[in-house]
DNA sequence: ATGAAACTTTACCGAAAGGGTAAGTAACAG
DNA sequence: CTGTTACTTACCCTTTCGGTAAAGTTTCAT
């Protein structure tokens, strides 16, 4: 079940489409700094930033080897992320109302 | 497919708590201001705010009838959203790595 | 016709977000 | 050991965000 703030960071994360950008790209595969730069309009401190907040969210996670900065997409976070929305999608309407129902004592639908 | 001006928004939506709530509650019928106001700890004004940033972004759709405003959920917004997640959760790895064996000649896997 | 209920609008505030420059550090390549 | 590559840090600026109070509007009940 992730708590609040988590859900905070990682709805956040995804509510920027240079961000978006960036995780289509590590969906083919773990990336550089410098790669995942590359096709974005602007400059190198502020793709950090982006990358950081996309980090903090644990929607990614990246290693240092040398001096290269290797960043990888972690879908286990973007499952429990689909499956928040999932709940919500359903809705609960269908078994609270039959709850409502039992607890009434209504007649049940013809 | 969904643009991402309206990815930007309903991600954006969905990144704060108390409108993520007032979404819960949607999920077990529709509600009026006063209702999806009463469990949160603002202002009406802050809540009318947060009512605005759902309807725009789509997951949340309200009429009028009299003086009151009834907010409903569409689910379909969120199915829509909930695809965008499976999509990137699932990686397009295995898709191109098999076309790029394909493509480059080299051996097929042992 | 009056008043309460249920929003709505306006105006304002402090903090956070997204963007940028400039300068700094760390690891290679020669 | 010097230059280059690949990040990293430190600030600054402007816009958006979440929140407020106060005053306005439209219905409904009496």
């Amino acid at each position: 079940m992730m708590d609040a703030p988590t859900l905070d960071l990682m709805f956040h994360a995804l509510s920027d489409s240079s961000r978006r950008g960036m995780i289509d790209r590590l969906g083919r595969g773990p990336a550089s700094v410098t790669e995942l730069a590359e096709p974005l309009p602007m400059a190198l401190p502020t793709v950090l930033k982006h990358l950081n907040v996309l980090e903090a969210s644990g929607i990614v996670q990246s290693t240092k080897t040398g001096r290269v900065r290797t960043y990888e997409l972690r879908q286990e976070r973007l499952a429990e992320l689909e499956r928040w929305i999932a709940d919500r999608k359903a809705g609960w309407n269908i078994t609270f109302d039959r709850l409502d129902r039992f607890l009434t004592e209504e007649e049940p639908e013809p």
